[in-house]
DNA sequence: CAGAACCGTGTAGCTTCTGT
DNA sequence: ACAGAAGCTACACGGTTCTG
């Protein structure tokens, strides 16, 4: 028996051309399918034809597919991938500005699918699975090779670079060269925790300390540099430093409402050609937070070894805790890497083999421990 | 002998966007 | 407003080998 739902897809001229009564339009669809559905009832070929010529009205979307054969969205791709599935057309729709499509299946073809051969298809695939992950095996010791070797020959560079520093320059020159080296890299780890922190869905929290854990090590250090002879401070203000919060009062953000439909105001812009008013309204709110996006810039440098330089942003409020007032220091106009790098970066992929976040950890706070052997002693 | 390091695969949960 | 399509990505997990 043909579930009625079916004919609701089927317009009622195919039905009557399947019939071969074309012109019999007077006819109701609702006797139409009655007509149909005994005739077919003991008519097996008239029944299958049934389904072929109408394969495109009846066929089965992906997500009663995976209900009728009770699978996951992942097997229904790859067995339509592999030809198993018996696809009628692909449709088409729009996303992310793009024309992408979806296959829909033979109802007639699906139904003779055995819940035997299923299980016959997965257990071929968990065969072929287990056998490429034997070769994955091989080859990640390969790579694990690779990159062993890579830790190993910048181990011996660095040892190399290290013996030329303390060789050239004084023992605080190297050692403080050795604390600003390692710094740029906790720097680079604690961007990169940042933005693991905000893509995260389940460890954003462990992120989060993870950063503050690398960006509390690099302010000790930047402090700590900040006092050597090899150290530059000066400070840089952008054009808005202050950060400001704002909250109109109930009348204020009417006002702000009209000049955002009719100019296109933002609620800065706004406030800007209003100041003003709000500043004079005592019912909004206004707090500035002075020097917030200003930086103070730690430059570590040395004639002796002059083509090395170390540079290091500092948000004013951190920065502000131990160090003079902007005004006390020469101030930079506007400096290079102005692009995503301005405010450091994160490590990137190739540099996570040799610069692994344990690693630089390990070489910082030994770096640091020497470091203030040297100043200290 | 547990754990680290590595790669491949599957999946949950999110986004984007259209048709109804 | 909402269902439902694929895309995207972080994460879980499994297998193999080496190491401390």
């Amino acid at each position: 028996m043909i579930s009625t739902i079916y004919f609701n897809f089927i317009t009622k001229d195919r039905l009557l051309a399947f019939l071969g009564k074309d012109d019999d339009k007077k006819l109701k669809k609702h006797d139409l399918i009655n007509e149909i559905t005994t005739l077919l009832c003991d008519n097996e070929i008239l029944y299958k034809k049934f389904f072929n010529t109408f394969k495109k009205e009846l066929a089965v979307f992906p997500t009663e597919l995976e209900k009728i054969l009770s699978c996951t969205t992942t097997e229904r791709k790859r067995w339509t991938e592999e030809g198993k599935l018996s696809v009628v057309e692909y449709r088409q729709f729009k996303k992310y500005g793009k024309v992408l499509s979806h296959p829909v299946y033979n109802r007639w073809d699906i139904q003779l699918l055995s819940p035997d051969t299923i299980e016959r298809w997965r257990a071929e695939h968990q065969k072929s699975v287990s056998d490429s992950r034997k070769t994955a095996a091989k080859k990640a010791l390969r790579t694990k090779t690779k990159h062993d070797n890579l830790r190993q020959s910048f181990a011996q560079e660095w040892k190399e670079i290290l013996v030329s520093w303390y060789c050239k320059g004084s023992p605080e020159l190297a050692a403080t060269f050795e604390l600003a080296y390692w710094t740029v890299w906790i720097s680079r780890w604690a961007k990169e925790n940042n933005l693991k922190s905000r893509r995260a869905i389940k460890y954003t929290t462990e992120y989060q300390e993870k950063e503050q854990i690398c960006y509390t090590l690099k302010n000790k250090s930047v402090k700590l540099l900040s006092k050597t002879p090899f150290a530059k401070l000066s400070f840089y203000m952008p054009d808005s430093p202050d950060k400001i919060y704002i909250s109109f009062c109930d009348k204020h953000f009417e006002d702000f409402k009209d000049f955002r439909n009719n100019l296109g105001f933002n609620k800065m812009e706004y406030y800007d050609n209003n100041k003003k008013y709000i500043n004079k309204c005592n019912k909004c709110i206004v707090d500035i937070d002075k020097n917030y996006y200003s930086l103070y810039y730690l430059e570590v440098s040395s004639e002796t070894l002059s083509d090395i330089t170390f540079s290091f942003h500092t948000p004013f409020p951190i920065g502000n805790e131990f160090w003079p007032p902007p005004k006390s220091l020469p101030a930079i106009e506007h400096y290079e890497n102005d692009g995503i790098f301005r405010f450091g970066r994160p490590v990137l992929d190739e540099e996570k083999i040799v610069y692994r976040e344990k690693d630089v950890l390990k070489r910082f706070n030994n770096a640091i421990t020497k470091f203030l052997l040297y100043y200290q002693g």
